[in-house]
DNA sequence: AGCAGCTACGACATCGTCTTCGAAGGAAGA
DNA sequence: TCTTCCTTCGAAGACGATGTCGTAGCTGCT
């Protein structure tokens, strides 16, 4: 920078007016320095920026997994939006979420990071998130901590849900099966409760309809499945409700194996609308949820929080669309 | 800093020689300045430590697409490799490469990076990223510059292709095509090698089969099947050669959509070994590529780039897998 | 013409850490 | 006991940019 100023005659300070705009200068020597700069090919280092600023105009982004593509959709989503306006994002996909936590708490008060974008995949511990939201400012997605309430990015996972089990339950299906997530997550609990809402509705009582709880992943699904399905005659299941796509395809992947053809002899939906869902046989009839949209808007508010555009508090929750194909089909009849 | 050293009765740079091994410290009062970090809760500010050390530790990954899976899979492997070293990487996404390019420049000029991980999904201008190396390593995954002797980070994809066309071939298939990758992609040369060898080998003529020049993406996959397999009679292909999953899974599509049978009509093989790729109907018979420890070596050798513990000229091929499964079958008799 | 007010710019302190250099204290040898 | 060397520590400057404050110069008014 001295070399710059040098180079133009002018001052230091000049210098940092001319590229912060935060100061008046005389055109002819803002030109000056702009040419300094150009010749030069002068680069503002911003470590040193970061020092005096107190802000690295980063943020971080912790994934559980990114082998998960609707996570891998999110971190794009926030990329893309963090980029537009400047801003870098550092990715953590921890393997073991409390070093991850800690780690990020140590980043965000080393000032590294501005804030941070959290995905949780497993249970997350509300005490050590509590404690990263008093370093800076955190925004959960697809979460919620209950009791406290933090700045959260959210799709509509209780309607979809709903909508998407009335769609089976209005091909005629009575003896349902729900294969769940963590009940320790949000997401799992809203898509539950969905389900019920909509078992309610059409008359069955949700006490009765079975609850298998899987962990989002794939082989859950399978042995889920096995085991709701592992029950002969009029009591079996014609319907599984998949709180996830993963989850699905495990369960479409056991019946496959065992030979129990789907839709006709059950019907099984999931959840996400991942971009494979619809290349399976049969095309998976589930919920989309707009990931990447999410990702943006989650950026979005975080940045604007950081610049205090918002409280964090008007927690907008985006649309879900339900994604009706061919896993779904009426019950064949009684015998 | 200065609160610790005051809290610890010491100066300053005895803290900063026991905070950084660079100094001898007397234990006693390295035990008091410990005690007083820990009272304090004191991190140090990075800002400045960068500034002064003149790094970062931080790293740069640019991807063209984390929707890819194979993508997504490379970037967790850099994520974990790094984290275990200490460094930070930072995500770039760019939805349009050249302006990516300027970007990372400016970034490592910053030095707010020291070192780039670029995995190169459309054409790469080679200026631009001799441009990059200038200022700082750069190491390439599964791309190769033309010329320049850049780090990189490869697969196999020669012999892999060889592989797995002479797997169809070798169920009896006389009339092929191969649906190509962009010919400006270095991979997408090399597996094409890799397909010729293995048709010279067989004894055909490698310049007698079509070669329909895709884009790496699902669409492409889907239209160029459609040209190839839109010739009648005996002239029509009896298996696809596609050079990576998305397109095998677009001519798969396609084959679905105007009803020809995999594999009983068309032989379909793809390349990366995606996880969708066994999820398919038929099952997708493809290489696999390490993606993860693709990237994990990515990172470690930037890192050993660093570190100044290599040269990075000891370039080391990854070794891929055939993978078969059900997509491949002898084609039908004649008539 | 002289003074007030304002603009444009430069000097300087500061951010938090690292690092060099010099000094003080202790130990050992003469 | 005195000198010498080595260990250990503290003071101070540098890294590169920001921003405050003071000043010089100009305009406009009386």
């Amino acid at each position: 920078m001295k070399d710059v100023a040098q180079h133009a005659g002018v001052s230091i300070s000049t210098v940092s007016y001319v590229l912060n705009d935060s100061g008046p200068v005389a055109p002819d020597r803002r030109a000056r320095v702009l040419d300094a700069v150009r010749v030069l090919k002068y680069t503002p280092n911003e470590s040193a920026r970061s020092l005096k600023r107190r802000s690295s105009c980063t943020i971080g982004l912790v994934v559980p997994d990114l082998a998960n593509q609707f996570f891998a959709l999110v971190a794009q989503g926030v990329e893309r939006a963090a980029s537009a306006r400047d801003m870098l994002v550092v990715l953590c996909a921890p393997e073991a979420a409390a070093v991850a936590e800690s780690v990020n708490a140590r980043l965000l008060r080393s000032q590294r990071l501005d804030g941070v974008i959290y995905l949780s995949g497993a249970a997350t511990s509300p005490s050590s998130l509590l404690e990263l939201t008093r370093v800076g400012p955190v925004v959960l997605v697809d979460e919620q901590i209950h009791g406290f309430d933090l700045p959260a990015v959210v799709a509509d996972g209780r309607r979809g849900a709903r909508e998407i089990a009335r769609h089976v339950l209005e091909q005629g299906h009575r003896r349902v099966a729900i294969i769940g997530g963590p009940a320790a997550l949000w997401t799992a609990q809203q898509r539950l409760a969905g389900y019920r809402e909509a078992l309610a509705a059409a008359g069955h009582d949700p006490d009765e309809v079975p609850v298998l709880v899987g962990d989002y992943h794939q082989p859950s699904g399978f042995e889920l499945a096995a085991r709701a399905l592992d029950v002969a005659g009029p009591q079996r299941p014609t319907a599984l409700l998949c709180a996830n796509d993963l989850m699905a395809v495990g369960a479409l992947e056991y019946c496959k194996s065992v030979g129990i053809r789907v839709p006709e002899e059950v019907s099984i939906v999931g959840f996400d609308d991942l971009p494979f869902a619809q290349l399976l046989t049969p095309r998976l009839t589930t919920v989309r949820q707009p990931a990447e949209d999410m990702g943006r808007q989650a950026a979005t508010l975080l940045l604007d929080l950081l610049e205090n555009k918002t409280d964090g508090c008007d927690n907008g929750v985006l649309p879900v669309s339900l994604q009706i194909r061919n896993s779904v089909a009426p019950p064949a009849g009684p015998g």
